[in-house]
DNA sequence: TTTTAGTTTAAATTTACCTTAAATCGCCGG
DNA sequence: CCGGCGATTTAAGGTAAATTTAAACTAAAA
């Protein structure tokens, strides 16, 4: 895995390319925007690491470079709370975000969960299975259309992804955030409600008594699961 | 929280300790490396702060032997860069480092992320355990249920992460508080009664007889623990 | 015995969730 | 460019469950 360093203090770039090369990845450091929007042009980098202020070019204006023409996981530095507020309003796209002073553990656990995720997502679950069954549920990917007891569902795309993801991961807890963001793509705009409505809808389709729902399991405080079948409670 | 610091001045070290007292956090002042290692052996330190240069046993050496049994964060202090370059350089895992002079709001902010970070998860080397086992309780952590001898236990959200927490952490005692801030996090407002309350209902839920328990233990005066199976007391 | 620490229960409060309806968005055809 | 339609989001009110508070009780230490 190549991971991108842009920071322009000396001793912390440093600390970060061992530390990371430490865990196996392999480091591409820079000490300014311009440098490191050489290195993207001409790496296969996997992960950026940008500090906001750095001479040349800027954190925020390199991401909104990098946006142009990727989806690469960014992570972005900063000693100011005021710059996190830019950065997440601008909503440019940054992955994740650390406030200086932070721990190199903190960093990696970051830098990992980022690379996780990405790679989930560029390889989403094995040789597509292109139909799903749990129950009397059954999804036919190709087509896809969802059918309960053999009678076709009239899903909108939403209810349908929504679906198909709980599906593919039955009796996993997942919390609204991650729905939201297996399902819209991220997790900008995300307002819990907008789940739970959704929610609701799903399962006055699919659900009998939506009152004790068969299928999709509220786990308060944490999320829904697609629920065993057969399971109590 | 208790902190050891090795430093040979003694001037710099009373100086820490002062301050990171006045913090609420609990000194142990070692005057060299020897000394701290003693410090180590005899007590539960949560973090260390060490100088590079002491005599009797140096900073690296004392971070290697650390590191030999535990992943306990170390905060190394150095007055030259060379001496930086070589922790980053040895790759020995000190979790951060910082250059004389320092500030005491700088020492003091590293020190909090560190053990910010290290509560978080007791372990972050382990690479994370899905299920959990002991004596009859078994725990599902990605569809977050326990079971109690096979049979499902309907454990309200608290309930399940401080038996999670516990069953992560057993036989170590922890005290309300870090009970408290393991399951709420660190910033609610703590109250002892409110633990008390939910060791009472997890009880309930999971011992036989709530009278002797059988997996929670009171240590009067510290705290509770998850017991050993068989074991008295 | 007195004091302190812990347990238990029930009531009060707060929070999270569900549902419905209305508002908004985005696309297609006219 | 406009109107209409389905899909989605926002908003509000209701409800049930989880959590906290409070008080009475019990056991252990001093």
């Amino acid at each position: 895995m190549n991971i991108l360093i842009a920071e322009d203090e000396k001793d912390i770039r440093n600390l970060l390319a061992i530390s990371l090369e430490e865990k196996g990845y392999t480091v591409f450091p820079a000490k300014n925007g311009a440098a490191a929007w050489e290195i993207i042009k001409t790496q296969e980098i996997h992960l950026a690491i940008l500090d906001v202020m750095m001479p040349e070019l800027d954190g925020f204006n390199l991401l909104r470079r990098i946006r142009e023409v990727s989806t690469l996981p960014v992570i972005f530095l900063t000693a100011r709370t005021e710059d996190m507020d830019k950065v997440l309003g601008l909503g440019l796209g940054a992955d994740d975000y650390l406030a200086k002073p932070f721990s190199m553990n903190e960093l990696a656990a970051r830098v990992a969960a980022q690379l996780r995720r990405n790679h989930e997502y560029l390889n989403p679950k094995e040789p597509e299975t292109l139909s799903l069954q749990y129950g009397e549920l059954y999804i036919d990917k190709k087509a896809c259309c969802a059918y309960l007891s053999g009678r076709l569902l009239e899903l909108n795309p939403k209810e349908y992804k929504l679906l198909v993801f709980l599906m593919e991961n039955p009796e996993r807890v997942f919390t609204k955030k991650q729905l939201y963001n297996a399902v819209w793509g991220d997790d900008y705009f995300y307002d819990d409600n907008t789940i739970m409505v959704h929610i609701s809808h799903l399962r006055n389709k699919i659900e009998g008594d939506t009152q004790s729902p068969e299928y999709i399991k509220t786990i308060r405080g944490l999320g829904y699961k697609l629920h065993k079948i057969g399971g109590s409670r």
